[in-house]
RNA sequence: GGGGGAUUUCCCGAGUGGUCAAAGGGGGCAGACUGUAAAUCUGUUGUCAUCGACUUCGGAGGUUCGAAUCCUCCAUCCCCCA
């Protein structure tokens, strides 16, 4: 379990061998990937927490085959809904995927807007215990009528640094802390702290689309009317019939649990869509804190969109093709 | 026509004489974040400003040392009786 500086360190020049797009939500990543992979000669390893899960199609913006414009995409519709994915198996995954496709002689670009994904591909993770679910059951069993800080006093105890770090209503992360403590003996800071070294921007590939607040609520409001125009919410009705139902990390994905709430007549329609389209722009912005808080990112304007590409790379030629992709798309017919 | 109830800071909504720039929630703004991450958690949110000062609780007056809170009139909305 001990973390080991030469895989650490393998892990890292892999995970800088790859290209990155990423960006707020509704900025237009998946098109201009598209364009950027071509002209790279790349496969496309997707950057998403939820696209992940088949049949959640609409509400994830899945770039679907057809205008995938013969680039391979990777990492889409791998798991059932019913699964917990997590953020260890994505990275796993993700991490055979680049050199599968690196063999065949193709260059890698993730595409996505996961930004936990992204700064743990970047920088590693460690190999820490998976969840534990009874002992997350047994841990919490304890916490009935306990003070407000009970969990987080444990927590001083064993791990007094992430204790530190950590708020005390920090349910979540005290209890995952606890739960490696118990697991492997270390605390959890022991793990983590080797990750908060950042590579700077010019020694990476990693660019973030960017587009004005204003601009990106209007793209929000455009796109969340065009998926319910394409069926989201059967899409999502269709999820609540299954037999074997969804997971929790799939049900909160953005739009499904509204529409989930919706369809359990917690919220009218209305109030749902709002809802939906609310959300979307809170998580943008959360997605827009991430960014400026990793170095190795570059800040690109998502209208006029410029890569550092040196071989014969003609900006014309891009911005041209990405017109082209781009103005497919928009064909919204009522 | 008569009787009753409302009007609070961006929104909802507490607050019935001082401890009120005004609870709480939402939204906004900012931040954190490594096995649920499209999740979760935190800070902040009248104005200017260092203490502090100034302007706010539909409008106008009044009572009081002191009012979002009490009185009068006006405006708007709601309910009940005609």
């Amino acid at each position: 379990m001990e973390v080991d500086a030469e895989e650490l360190a393998y892990f890292r020049r892999q995970a800088l061998s790859c290209w990155y797009l990423t960006g707020a939500t509704a900025s237009g990543k998946s098109r201009i990937g598209i364009t950027l992979a071509r002209r790279l000669g790349a496969e496309i390893i997707s950057l998403d927490s939820m696209a992940v899960y088949r049949e959640m199609d609409i509400g994830t913006s899945k770039v679907m085959q057809e205008d995938r414009l013969g680039v391979p995409h990777h990492m889409i519709d791998i798991v059932d809904p019913s699964v917990e994915y997590s953020l260890a198996q994505y990275i796993h995954a993700a991490r055979n995927k680049i050199d599968e496709i690196q063999l065949r002689g193709n260059k890698v670009l993730f595409v996505g807007g996961t930004p936990l994904y992204l700064k743990s591909m970047l920088r590693g993770i460690f190999e820490g215990p998976a969840a534990d679910k009874d002992f997350r059951m047994r841990l919490l069993s304890k916490v009935e009528g306990r003070a407000s800080d009970f969990l987080h006093n444990l927590l001083q105890k064993v791990d007094p640094d992430s204790a530190k770090r950590l708020h005390p209503n920090d349910t979540r992360r005290i209890v995952r802390a606890l739960e490696v403590y118990e697991i492997t003996g270390k605390p959890i800071s022991f793990y983590q702290k080797q990750f908060d070294v950042g590579t700077d921007a010019s020694e990476c590939h990693v660019y973030v689309l960017q587009t004005p607040r204003d601009i990106l609520y209007a793209q929000i409001d455009k796109r969340v009317d065009r998926m319910i125009y394409d069926g989201f919410l059967d899409e999502v009705k269709k999820l609540k019939e299954r037999k074997q139902p969804i997971s929790q990390t799939a049900r909160q994905a953005l739009g499904y649990r509204e529409f989930f709430d919706y369809l359990d007549s917690k919220l009218k329609y209305g109030e749902a869509v709002n809802l939906i389209k609310q959300n979307t722009k809170q998580f943008s912005k959360h997605q827009e804190t991430w960014f400026k808080s990793l170095s190795e990112c570059r800040f690109t304007s998502a209208e006029r969109p410029e890569f550092d590409i040196d071989d014969e790379f003609d900006e014309n030629d891009f911005n041209e093709e990405l017109a082209s992709v781009v103005e497919d798309d928009d064909d919204v017919d009522e």
